[in-house]
Order: C-alpha cells, then structure tokens, then sequence
DNA sequence: CATTAGCATGGTC
DNA sequence: GGACCATGCTAAT
C-alpha cells in the first residue's frame, strides 16, 4: 500500500510525503500511489514519465503526432492507445479523433438514439486502453450507421444528449489503470462462488480498470451494456463475423488485436454497482466499485446523487414513461455506476427457425413495432445492437408483409448467435434453452440485446429449474456465469426466471410435439412464480451492505467520492422498505433472535446477523422482550405482497410500491447473476402477454397497441381496453386543454370587456369549457366549427381557441413520443383519436349546457359514435409516410382550428 | 446445386 | 374468426 511508506511512491524519488500526499495512479492494489508535492505536481502535469521515466524502456511514438509517449510503465497506462494497425496513437490524439467522431452532431440525428453508438466523449483514457481504443473507434464510426440504418428520419428515439454531458471531459492524466469495476454486471454479482474463480482475479485487474470512475461516472453510455455483459473489449469477435456485419467491419478502422484474447474471455464484471438513486431503498445507496478481490463490488456512496443526470434522469424517466412505478423501480435498480438505465424492452424465446441457419429471428409484431424503428419499407434497415458481451450487430430490421399485416424479422441474427454460443449443434437446446432479450440502454436510446438461457444445461436437468424453491431461482446456470467460455451462454438479461420458466415448458412440449412449440414460445409469463422471482432482484439490492470489516477509503475521482472496501459488500439483513404514518421511509428488520421486526431508519444498514439489541435508533426496543411494533396484519401486508409465498396471490400488484421496497429474499442475489444486463426488475403483478414487464392494464405503447395489420381493429363503439384508454386520454386531455385555454380566454374576456366597459359575461361561460356558445360566449377567440353529422344545435361547442395547439400524446409514454411514427399502428391510434375526439365533441354537445365532469370516460364513449369524421376543426395529422396505408404517420393529433358551433 | 429472400401456409391463441 | 407467428415452400441469386 502505497500509503503504508511516508515516502514518495515514486521510487525515483526518495523525498518525504507530505502530510497529504498527492494522489497518483492507481495501483493495482486499488490505491492510488501517493506522491510527494513535487512528483504529483510532476504527475499531474502529465510530465511524469518525461521527467522520471527518461531512460526507461518502452517510449514509443504516437501515430497521429509523432508525439513520444511512455509506454512501458503503469504511470502511462493511459497516455496512449493501441491501433490496430500496430503502433500507438498518444491519447490527445486518440481523444481527439474520437471526440470528431462523437461530436458530430449528426449522429444524434434520427437514428442517433438507437444507433448512436455514442461513446461518449468524456471517455476515460483508460478505456482507450482497456478496451481496446480501435475498439471505441469502431463504435464511433458506427455512427456511419446511422446513415445505415437511416431510410429517413425516423424519431422512434430521441437521440440523447450525450454529448451535451455537462461532464467534465477527463484528464489525459493517466490515472486508475487498473481495477475498479462500476460497471458490476449486475448479472456478475450473484453467487460469491463465481467470485472465486481465480482467473477472474487477472481479469478483473486487466480489464475492469477504472470503469468505475470513468465509465461510470462519466460516461455511463457504454456501461451498461458492457456490465450488463461484458466489455467493451469483446469487439474483437466482429472481426470474425465481419461479413455478416458488414458495417460493422466497414467502421472498423481498427481492429483490436491486441486484446482480442478479452473477448474470448469475457468480463466478470463482478463488482456491484448499485446506485439507486430515486429508489426507495436508500440502504444500497452503493454502487460498486470496488477494487480488490474480484469478487467484491465496492461500494461507492452517493454515487447517484452526484452524477449529473443520475437521479433526474430516472425520475424523469419514471416520469415521463407513466409506466408503473415498479418499472420505474425496476430500472432504478439498474443503475450501475451510471446515470445510465437498461429499459428491458422485450424478450423473445428463440425459435428453431429464429435460431436456424436462416438467421431470421421473427419479432413479436407488438414489440417490434413499439420499440424498434419505424420501417415503412419491408426493406426496413438496419438496426444497431449491442449484445451483452459489448459486441455490436447489426441486424436488418424488416418486415415481410403477411395477410395484411407484417412479419417483422431481424435478419443476419446468426452470427449473433453462434457467437454467443447458442450455435447449433444443438439447436434444438438453442430454442429450448433461450431466449434473447432487447433492451434499451438509457438515455443513450441504445439497443441492448441478451441472451438469456431460459433453462441450464440439457433438458434433462430442467428439473432444477424447477427448484426455485420459494424465489423460484433456478438452481443451477448461474454458476456458469462464472465461467468465462459458458458466460455467453447465460443470459444476464432480466427475465431469467420467467424464461426458465417458459422454456422449460417449452421444452417439455416442444420435445413431444414441435409444433406445440409456438405455444410456448410466446412471450408469456404466466407463471406467479416468475413473478417472485424478479421481485426477489429488486430485493437482492437491497441487501448488499459494507463489509464487515468495514475498511474503507475514500477515494474522490473526478469530483466524486467513493468509498472502497476491501472486502466485498456482504448481504445485508433483509428488510421492508416502507413509509411510516408520517411519511418518512424506515424499514422493517426482523430480529434474529426474536423474530420480532423492528422499525429502523430507512438508511441504516443491517448487518445480516442483526438482533434487537442492534436497535440503536429505539433504545425502548433494543431488547427482545419488547413488543412488536407491528401488528401482525401489518407485517403481513407489507410481507405479503414480497414474500414468494403470499406473492402467489398478487397481493403485490395492490400494494403501493412506494411501502415496500425490499424484502427477504437472499436466495435472491443468485438471481442476479442472470438478471445481468440490467433487465431484471418487473412489476409486482403479473406481466401480460405483450411484454414482460408490463401488467394488466398497462397502457403503455405496447400494451395498449390495438391488433396490427391493416384495416380498423377497433370500432367506434369498441369499448376495449385500449380504445377506452385512449379515448379516456384524448378526452382528459382535451378537457385540460380546453379548461386551460377557456381560463386564458375568460381573462382575455375580462379584459376586453374591462377595456370596453362592457358587462362581465357569465363566468362560467367562459371557465368552463363544457359552456357552449349557447351560453352567448362571445369570446374572440371562439372558432366554430360544423360538428358533421350533428342533428341538433347542441352541437355548437365551444372549444375556445384550439385545445390542441401542440400534439398530443395518447400513449403517455413520451419514450416512445419521438417513435410514434409510421411504422407503428398509429393507423388504429388514430381512428381511436377519431373516435374520442366525436366522443368528446358529442359529449359536449349533450353536455353543453351543464358542466361537465371527467368521469365521462365510459358513458361518452359508449354511447353513439358515428362515423363522422371530425374533419371539421380537427386535423388529425397523420403524416402518411407509410406505405402501409395503415400506418398513419403520427399520433399526434392537431387540432389545428377550434371546435365551435355551427348550429 | 446451394443459399437466400420473400411469400404463403397453417397452428395456436 | 382474426391476429400472430413458426415454418414451409419457392423463386431468385
């Protein structure tokens, strides 16, 4: 340990530290190497080689510059990156060519969301060097992909503002050379045992360098994907499958040669990085970092809190999406190191035929529509996916028209997949067994693609899955994620367990009878027990705590302060998170000795072993013999809903998430290992068919989606689910709109009449929007317009100026506001839109003289919709970009004039 | 002839 | 019966 000597750790000086040293490199220790004023001043002007390393071996010259850089010593670890081509680019160039490529601006254009392959340009050095920095060119240059994949403008994701990142660009400075994984595969964290693995020893010091502070506090972009997975050095592999992405090879200037040996031996992220930022579970505040043994995520404080978009970004996310909170939860928990959130998209059992040789992976219609592109050309284009290994793809994203609808396919999967090793051979066992995954990568819009292995090992040790005792947590499969060569077997992405579960019926089906295999095949998660089991992943990060020993360091790297332990964080006492009486957020510890659960604050972490007398904050019950605070009933409520074996009643779904964050559920943490690529977390109540994550009565893009294909799906009268939804949208939203605009006219009514001296007209005339003209409003701003159809004079309405000024976004789901674009079934969207605009039109016909409420959802939408069409005043603007005629351009509705009477 | 691309068919929900 | 999707089939390369 560096801090151990009081001399400066340079061994070319002998001078005393100062009573504060002044930090160096990090060591492979995990420390930094202390220097005295002299050598860290030196250092930190980047001078340190220069000035100590004169004679040393190991100078080379900078490609780009012809700059001399020391490559031979750890202190310059970072001042330089390999090129493919051989020789050494110093890192101001290498930043520099980088920082071109990323900052172009285009590549936050259309595509940039999805394809922006956007490093961002605060990349650490250090990744330059860890991962091999031709690699991190490629990915710029992807950005070409954009171009690729571009048929067009297609906002299905605004491009995120990466490079707007107020972050601090790094210093050239060398520093953190080794170690320090934020990145912490969340997947990697489970079982200690993997930890263990010797070679990850190695690997942890030469690959996880610094990702903590450079990718995770910086960047963050490109975390995830690489914790969810791998690393960002398993680019190599592209080079092998060059001709099946072409592109992918074509913006390969470099290729790492030199670390190609990363990919075959991916990454252990083990470290753990939790930050959950707005989660309630404040007691894993921790994210991990963490140095030393591989196994042992660091835990790093007030991780979220200082990262620049950290918290908002995920409330705004939470926000912004109108999704469950679980979901929200859900993501929150996904954050390692990094402001950076993987939105679990969708997951899809492989087929024989997606897995087949073909290389068509056929996509759920409702998925591909609602997360990926639209495409309006069977054509479609190409789409950029990063796998869990950090290796990018790029598949063809099209469809094939199919009676009336599309098919929608990924096309040249194949190499993705024999890469991942689900080749055939035993393709079979490849559809039986997984299951790939999509996710988007927040707020980089990235897409994340995983393979989850839905079931270990042969068909005929299915049985263990099956043992998910209690969380359901397969039994065995994880520890093959400890094994490098099986890693990209296992699947880190989120729905481990419900795959398990899926694929396991799967199995037993399919083997007697393919062609039952479509059944299972679907993406349904019926079993309650899945649902345990991705409860249990929420519940898994609340439990990891300090170590015991409690060793840590402060490290402050780039403004932000990490603590480092030693040791591994430790799993902590299971608790429930709640909110007591006056709203504070405490949580629920169970006594060891007595069993008796004990109210702490929400903060305080819990040793596993913890007893009463560990009751520090209520002295009253520090003792076993007190009395329970908590009522039993109350204890069930807030146990049941999380308990695997209450949860079977869906209780969950009832409870407020916000009361119960966590829970028991060690057995959990095993299921981290495959809830890897930050997927994971799903709602408390049973997912519907569409979409893993979503609920009953989930309305968001992919549920509420009505039938594709062409023609209306959906009739006026239609009083589905969907169409309710989005006509009880259109028509809240409309009454906001119009109580707005009516409250801005009123005023300029007063006004104008204050002005003219004229009498002040009924008031409500004017606040309620519901008052039609009848009511004489004489507002200037009234526009008219002829309700067609209309049979009576009610059908004046009064809108006032147009409530529609801006679009509308019925989906509530401003992820996808960008997106709703052509491909999707905005067609049938838009026919609803129709449908709830008459309703709302002809609700306020009937309802003109008397206030309207906004429990009129169902009444107005049940009674007589016509056909009329609501061309007058309205513009429903559907751009028809599509060639499927179906596919309307845009949900987004303007109204571009005012509804009124014409009487 | 092999492979690929695209469409069609049929099973399942 | 419609929608979805796995996969078969065939034309094109």
């Amino acid at each position: 340990m560096s801090s151990s000597s009081k001399i400066c750790f340079n061994k070319e000086c002998k001078e005393l530290k100062s009573e504060r040293p002044r930090k160096g490199w990090l060591l492979r220790g995990g420390e930094f190497a202390e220097l005295c004023d002299r050598c860290g001043s030196i250092y930190e002007e980047g001078r340190f080689c220069d000035t100590f390393h004169v004679n040393a071996s190991g100078w080379r010259c900078c490609e780009s510059c012809g700059k001399r850089v020391h490559c031979g010593c750890i202190t310059s670890v970072h001042a330089f990156t390999l090129l493919d081509a051989g020789g050494i680019e110093c890192m101001t160039c290498a930043r520099k060519n980088v920082l071109v490529e990323v900052g172009n601006p285009k590549m936050l254009n259309d595509f940039g969301y999805l394809y922006n392959e956007a490093p961002t340009p605060s990349w650490p050095p250090s990744l330059f060097y860890q991962t091999p920095f031709p690699e991190r060119i490629k990915d710029l240059s992807v950005k070409n992909w954009t171009q690729l994949a571009g048929s067009g403008p297609v906002p299905w994701r605004q491009a995120p503002s990466l490079f707007n990142s107020s972050i601090p660009q790094p210093e050239l400075r060398p520093r953190l050379p080794y170690e320090v994984d934020l990145s912490a595969g969340i997947d990697r964290i489970n079982a200690s045992e993997r930890l263990s693995v010797p070679s990850l020893e190695k690997r942890k010091l030469e690959d996880f360098s610094e990702r903590l502070m450079n990718g995770g506090l910086k960047s963050g972009s490109r975390d995830i994907p690489e914790n969810a997975n791998a690393g960002w050095n398993q680019f190599r592999a592209s080079r092998s499958n060059c001709d099946m992405q072409p592109s992918s090879c074509l913006n390969k200037p470099q290729q790492s040669s030199t670390l190609k040996d990363d990919s075959s031996t991916p990454h252990f992220g083990l470290a753990v990085s939790y930050a959950s930022p707005s989660e309630t579970n404040s007691q894993i505040g921790v994210s991990g970092s963490h140095l030393r043994p591989v196994v042992q995520p660091p835990l790093v404080k007030q991780f979220h809190g200082n990262l620049p978009n950290g918290a908002d970004s995920l409330g705004e996310t939470q926000v912004r999406n109108g999704r469950p909170r679980v979901d929200a939860r859900g993501r929150s928990q996904l954050l390692p190191r990094s402001n950076s959130v993987i939105t679990p998209l969708f997951e899809k059992m492989l087929s024989a035929s997606d897995a087949g040789r073909i290389g068509r992976l056929v996509l759920p219609k409702k998925c591909a529509e609602a997360y990926f592109p639209p495409i309006s050309q069977p054509e479609g284009l190409p789409l950029k996916v990063q796998d869990s290994k950090g290796k990018e793809w790029i598949f063809q994203f099209r469809f094939w028209p199919n009676n009336n609808s599309r098919m929608y396919v990924l096309e040249g999967v194949t190499p993705c997949i024999q890469n991942m090793q689900l080749q055939a051979g035993d393709i079979d066992s490849v559809v039986l067994l997984f299951s790939v995954t999509f996710s988007r990568l927040e707020p980089e819009g990235k897409l994340v693609m995983g393979f989850r292995k839905a079931s270990s090992a042969s068909a005929s040790d299915q049985d263990n899955e099956a043992n998910k005792a209690g969380t359901g947590i397969p039994a065995n499969g994880h520890a093959e994620l400890a094994d490098p060569s099986s890693w990209s077997k296992v699947d880190k992405s989120g729905y481990i367990a419900t795959e398990a579960l899926g694929a396991k019926s799967s199995i037993s089906r399919k083997r007697k009878n393919t062609t039952l295999g479509s059944k299972s095949k679907r993406l349904k998660i019926e079993n309650e027990d899945v649902i345990e089991l991705k409860l249990t992943w929420e519940e898994a990060q609340g439990l990891l705590r300090p170590p015991p020993n409690n060793v840590r360091s402060v490290v402050v790297i780039e403004g932000y302060e990490f603590e480092e332990y030693e040791d591994a964080p430790i799993l902590g006492k299971p608790t429930i998170f709640a909110t007591d009486n006056v709203g504070e957020k405490i949580q629920w510890v169970q006594c060891e000795d007595c069993s008796k659960w004990r109210k702490v604050p929400a903060n305080a972490r819990l040793p596993s072993k913890w007893t009463c007398s560990g009751n520090l904050w209520d002295p009253e019950r520090s003792v076993c013999s007190a009395a329970q605070e908590l009522r039993e009933e109350q204890l069930e409520d807030l146990i049941a809903p999380n308990n695997p074996a209450s949860s079977k009643k869906l209780k969950a779904a009832k409870q407020e998430p916000d009361c119960v964050e966590a829970l028991e559920g060690l057995d959990t943490l095993a299921n981290l290992a495959i809830l890897g690529e930050g997927e994971g977390l799903t709602a408390s109540s049973q997912a519907t068919t569409k979409h893993p994550r979503h609920r009953p009565g989930c309305s968001c893009i992919v549920c509420i989606q009505p039938p594709s294909g062409k023609g209306p799906k959906h009739k006026q009268t239609c009083t589905c689910n969907v169409c309710l939804t989005v006509k009880r949208r259109f028509h809240t939203l409309m009454l906001r709109r119009e109580k707005k605009q009516s409250e801005k006219d009123a005023e300029t009514s007063r006004k104008k009449q204050q002005q003219q001296k004229l009498p002040v007209p009924e008031k409500s005339a004017d606040d309620d929007p519901l008052s039609c003209s009848k009511t004489g409003n004489n507002s200037p701003n009234e526009k008219k317009v002829v309700s067609e159809g209309s049979d009576d004079d009610s059908s004046r309405i009064k809108s006032s100026t147009s409530p529609f000024k801006g679009q509308i976004d019925l989906n509530i789901q401003p992820e996808r506001e960008e997106e709703l674009s052509p491909g999707s079934d905005s067609g049938s969207m838009i026919r609803l839109l129709q449908d709830a605009t008459e309703k709302y039109l002809r609700q306020q016909r009937l309802s003109s003289s008397g206030v309207n409420t906004s429990s009129v959802d169902n009444e107005g939408l049940q009674g007589g919709v016509t056909g009329e069409k609501i061309s007058n005043g309205i513009t429903l603007d559907g751009s028809h970009q599509d060639t499927d005629e179906d596919h309307h351009g845009s949900l987004s509705v303007k109204a571009s004039a005012s509804i009124s009477a014409t009487g």
